[in-house]
RNA sequence: GGUCCGUUCGUCUAGGGGUUAGGACACCAGAUUUUCAUUCUGGUAACACGGGUUCGAUUCCCGUACGGACUACCA
């Protein structure tokens, strides 16, 4: 058995999509549980589509949920160049071999030829409109003209593309880890474009030639490569490369939440989730995309989501660590059908990630959105520690726990025309009271002292409790108050039930 | 249109010739929390359809329907 090496192979033509986050993860896995080799490859052949910033943002992204490359683009290795611009000359010489064996050959025709070509074929009713077997012989290239006009227009610079020379009636035969066996009849193959008249390679040679070349054992990839995988086949084929021909496995494409179809970042738009793992503006029209970093996700959680979509352990287990998920995975237990993206679940996962995190670890989220040395990391913990529990997004530690920093500018209506009573104003005069002469607060502390309050008074503290909480923390609900107000200090809480006390109106 | 791929609760899925078809999310209800959230308990809810094969099919086969991908000098 050969060491098992995979590859994730995007191109650089914009975010990084959540769809192939997931690709990328299976690659890790597989390439973790089997201790093989993961290669991050640019494909960047089209020159016309090529985003600036996109490599980046890739690398990036993926730093960011942690599936880390071992060769590639970053780090390089024994297969360098990695960026498929880079490797023009390679993928030549393979072509050249393909013509020469009478496998590939040069193709003249100009886009409007092409263009005319399908429409006669469609006039008349033709099931087919391609480049193929049936229609080669009448067009213009190296099969159909004259050798010496052939190499006249080569030596001219005529533009001309390389095309593959598929067979007209063969059955191809893949296997495919997911799928099992796919057969594919040549004569649906069209002769597809392996070199471009820039002189780039097309996806399908670039793809092959750096699989073998590399030597990838695995590809891994959408499903949406199914369909041309009898064409890379026979490339293999042809190059004498089938015994090393990779393993396929092609995974089942990610679904819009309603409806059908491909999930989009329209889709995402619309129903407002992010698609993007990092926040992403696209150079030509200016506009930002939310990352779902941006949106408070955390990279383990989203992970976990991303890999049961479309497979699953097999066991009633939901919340998988990376490790766990590495020791776990299988490509047999990917399943064939595609999965529609529920941003619930991905929230659900948030929130059961967060809940377990350490709370100094939280507290760097705390931390991030307030001014530097607003905060001690300590104080920062506490708040989070007592806040975790009713988070689902990173961004909640500072929505929910704002009360912390800032006293209330305003205090919750609703709470205040049914609660804020002669009884409620009573207790929290003769609390505050109580608290100024108690420097050290604490939650038990402030407990007990409220409870001897209500009980001189004659009033049950359950009566008063949320006019206290609007008064101190503005809100009709939120965390514990007990242990909040420790947490906001005697003095604080003191002066917030004064202020309140002064500012609001009696019903 | 053609080719290929697919189809179990609303969603992600387990299962597999004989099961009360299991779990999770979401949803609903109750309990806990003198708030809300959390948590706990319970509930609603699925084998696309039609033919075979079989003693028996949701499971195997074929067809239909539906959905998807592909059908570029894009990947």
């Amino acid at each position: 058995m050969r060491p098992v090496r995979v590859r994730f192979a995007p191109s650089p033509t914009g975010a990084l999509h959540i769809g192939g986050v997931r690709t990328a993860l299976y690659n890790y896995l597989l390439a973790k549980k089997t201790n093989g080799t993961m290669i991050l490859r640019i494909e960047d052949t089209d020159q016309t589509r090529f985003v600036p910033g996109a490599e980046e943002y890739i690398i990036q992204a993926l730093e960011w949920v942690g599936i880390k490359t071992d060769e590639g683009v970053l780090q390089g290795g024994p297969h360098a160049p990695y960026r498929q611009s880079e490797r023009k000359s390679i993928y030549k010489q393979y072509a050249q071999k393909l013509v020469d064996d009478g496998n590939a050959y040069y193709a003249f025709d100009s886009e409007e030829e092409l263009e005319a070509m399908r429409n006669r074929l469609k006039a008349t009713g033709s099931v087919h409109q391609q480049y193929s077997a049936t229609t080669r012989m009448m067009m213009d290239n190296s099969l159909t003209l004259p050798e010496s006009e052939v190499e006249q227009k080569l030596k001219s610079g005529v533009p001309y593309v390389i095309r593959l020379k598929v067979p007209d009636s063969e059955e191809i035969e893949l296997h495919d880890l997911i799928r099992g066996e796919v057969k594919v009849h040549s004569s649906q193959v069209d002769d597809k474009v392996l070199m471009k008249s820039d002189g780039m390679p097309t996806y399908h040679l670039a793809n092959v030639v750096d699989d073998y070349l590399m030597q990838v054992t695995h590809v891994i990839r959408g499903e949406e490569w199914l369909p041309s995988a009898p064409l890379h086949v026979l490339l293999y084929r042809y190059l004498g490369w089938e015994k090393q021909m990779p393993r396929f496995a092609h995974l089942p494409l990610l679904l819009k939440p309603d409806g059908n179809g491909k999930l989009s970042k329209r889709d995402a738009d619309q129903a407002g989730f992010p698609i993007f793992p990092l926040n992403w503006t696209d150079p030509k029209t200016g506009e930002l995309a939310k990352g779902f970093r941006e949106s408070g996700y955390l990279p383990d959680a989203l992970l976990n989501f991303l890999a049961f979509l479309g497979w699953n352990p097999g066991t009633e287990q939901e919340l998988f660590s990376l490790h766990e998920l590495i020791e776990a995975f299988t490509v047999e237990r990917i399943g064939k059908a595609g999965a529609r993206f529920d941003i619930h679940k991905a929230q659900w996962f948030n929130q059961q990630y967060i809940k377990a995190k350490p709370d100094e670890e939280l507290a760097e989220y705390l931390l991030a959105s307030l001014p530097a040395g607003t905060c001690s990391p300590e104080r920062a913990a506490k708040i989070c520690g007592v806040l975790k529990e009713r988070v689902t997004f990173t961004h909640d530690f500072w929505l929910q726990g704002k009360f912390f920093f800032e006293a209330p500018a305003s205090y919750d209506e609703q709470v205040i025309s049914k609660k804020w009573n002669d009884d409620a104003i009573k207790v929290l005069t003769a609390f505050s009271t109580a608290l100024a002469a108690i420097p050290d607060l604490t939650a038990a502390v402030a407990k007990t002292t409220l409870e001897k309050v209500t009980a001189e008074l004659g009033i049950g503290t359950g009566k008063i409790l949320q006019a206290l909480r609007v008064s101190v923390t503005g809100a009709g609900s939120g965390p514990d108050l007990m242990l909040s107000m420790e947490i906001l200090g005697s003095s604080e809480v003191v002066s917030r039930i004064n202020r309140a006390l002064s500012t609001i109106k009696k019903v």
